[in-house]
DNA sequence: CTTAGCACTCAAGATGAGAGAGTGCTAAAT
DNA sequence: ATTTAGCACTCTCTCATCTTGAGTGCTAAG
């Protein structure tokens, strides 16, 4: 699905919005601008995201063909200021994108989003099918190719789960007075907890323990397991059982989650990063980000699967100021749900990223789906 | 063990070589220096990992109240080029370290490497103490302990095994025809694999193979495996036998080894990254470094239980020219091992890196040995 | 062997001129 | 009423020049 190439020739045909009136300034964020001036916008983004350099009403012209002299376009350039979408870097630059005018491309102007080639696309697929059916490895290979694919950072989060239930546990003699338990839930997610005994136990008696509890607690999720065990006797079955549903909760709350990171040094090689307080900024932020944690969650319980781009922050975020950040959701629907996204400059090639996201989104999805079957 | 506060005032006191002769200069790297030499040259580090600034003979001399004049010790100074222990940016600036330098002053000059205060070897092990008894997030935390503690980016790589042995193995069904294969090998480590089935399998079927299989391989490792195996049937049981046999060689070679990292942020706030450039490289180099991967087997497969000091890559690893390595093999003799590492800057305290990789390796042997018993 | 004295070198910062890019405005043209 | 040519104006960037100060290396005296 999704094929490249967009057509650049034509203005901006999608995703138009209904009747637009004439209104040529001001007005602030109130999206009421001329069809030309909308173009314009267009133009300067895609050259700006392309060059990294403040565009000029000059290149406008030259470089696009335009019907109009590089006056008109100032004329124009000075409206889509007011209304807040560019910006001047001093008096004599050219103009850049102001994170209003990225919301405003991405939400009205984006040519259909570049989608990746079928080359590409098949590509990346054989990737996947390449490495053995591991979870864990198939994320780590979704960040990469993410990365590679989209030219900045990526990331993809060990997805939580919302009604994991028990499969099979089995417990495993470690010492005399130490076991392993090894659960396994029902979309075959994999947790080991070391547990401590009060009594020195054989590995037949854990067998017969982890039998018992297979057989009364297999496919309940933790709240029914909670009940269930509410008042059996205080004994080694049910301080397992206890684990158990801590364990289960876990898995749904998405603690312990991880995050797969890749690419920070496509990110450091854009110009705007030619300032190293920048780049220890971002670089702490990947590494170790608040923000990144705190957005994730939100993703996962949003609520439709459109892809979700957190322009310069978005003014919510002080740390990613600086950054953009595009995420979709992966997983099966009610069932489990990570996210994977892409962090890179607010000068990114929106539409890209976008497609790639997607793209990986959905592999992922049906990658699981067909897991589990 | 260990306790800190190195004793300043007396000159370089610990591991000095036997007799010296009084040679005054030239002989390249043959270590034959003055004593004065040698108390300059641990100056000149000593300053220069602290300031960062060229030193000159004026600071040294001030500093640290020597009883010579500037100019003898620039006299000095040009005999420590001349057998090039250290260089010079430009003529009007002072001296700075040169690789071989430090390895002089590692191998030579180090007062007793500055231990951790009894303080911060609490706290790191109250820590290991607070989490799971899992080794994956021991790991972690090892690599985050030692970021910080040595205020430069850590390594920790995944251990491998040397003579892995079945514990206990369970097949799961998944699907119809797909089956979880999870291994637990005798030092508690868990493998999970997909299987793929030639044939429908019921749950039961898997239990019933697993039982046989268990009975029969249990401690074994992957040679004894696969000689007890090898007139098998082709069958269902063999197939599974492989994957066994397959899993457990990848963990005695440190197939599939992860490497958790952490600290980057620390050493990009180090004034010698005030270059782009150089980040990059940086970034680059432990984000996806080749030459890690070629180090850790390497000070894996060594013997003796030293720390291990790569000063600029040693002329070996081209990436790390702006870089050392210091690293310590953690583990148990002859059973497991894994690589703990801090990287760095070449204007590194080689002496704190040494000791918090030695104290991070030791405190993760313990507690391996102590949770396998 | 040590050290005072001094010339010499070089980086780093300040200053200023000149060029070029690009705007914003005004007034004419359509 | 919109478009556009023309032009003054502003600001950055680059380059060259100059100055300053740090620190050396050498020489000759202690």
């Amino acid at each position: 699905m999704a094929t490249d190439e967009a057509p650049k020739d034509e203005a901006g045909p999608t995703r138009r919005g209904p009747g637009r009136p004439r209104k040529n300034e001001e007005g602030g964020s109130g999206s009421d601008l001329t069809e030309r001036q909308r173009e314009i916008l267009r133009l300067v983004i895609q050259e700006f995201v392309s060059t990294a350099a403040p565009v000029s009403s000059d290149v406008i012209v030259n470089k696009y063909r335009l019907p109009y002299s590089p006056a008109t376009v100032r004329n124009e350039l000075a409206a889509l200021e007011g209304a807040g979408y560019i910006t001047h870097p001093h008096t004599s630059a050219g103009r850049i994108p102001s994170d209003l005018g990225y919301r405003y491309f991405v939400e009205h102007l984006m040519e259909r989003p570049g989608g990746l080639t079928a080359l590409e696309q098949h590509n990346i697929q054989h990737q996947f099918y390449q490495i053995q059916l591991e979870l864990n490895e198939w994320l780590r290979l979704a960040a990469s190719v993410t990365a590679r694919t989209s030219h900045n950072a990526a990331l993809v989060s060990t997805p939580r789960t919302y009604d994991s239930r028990l499969k099979y546990m089995q417990l495993i003699s470690v010492q005399e007075r130490w076991a392993l338990l090894v659960l396994v839930s029902q979309d075959g997610t994999i947790r080991e907890q070391m547990i401590t005994l009060d009594e020195a136990k054989t590995q037949d008696d854990l067998t017969t323990i982890s039998n018992r509890l297979n057989t009364l607690l297999t496919n309940l999720n933790w709240k029914q397991m909670e009940t269930r065990t509410k008042d059996w006797p205080e004994d080694m079955v049910r301080t397992v059982a206890l684990r158990l549903v801590e364990t289960l909760k876990m898995l749904d709350q998405n603690q312990a989650a991880q995050i797969y990171r890749d690419g920070l040094v496509n990110i450091l090689s854009q110009p705007e990063f030619s300032d190293i307080e920048r780049v220890r900024q971002v670089v702490s932020v990947i590494e170790s980000g608040q923000a990144l944690t705190h957005i994730i969650p939100e993703v996962l319980s949003s609520d439709g699967n459109t892809v979700q781009v957190i322009i310069g922050g978005d003014n919510r975020f002080d740390d990613l100021r600086l950054l953009s950040v595009v995420l979709a959701r992966y997983g099966i629907d009610g069932q489990v749900a990570g996210v994977v996204g892409i962090v890179g400059p607010t000068r990114m090639e929106y539409g890209r990223s976008i497609s790639t996201v997607q793209y990986i989104s959905n592999l992922l999805s049906g990658l699981m789906t067909e897991r589990r079957g």
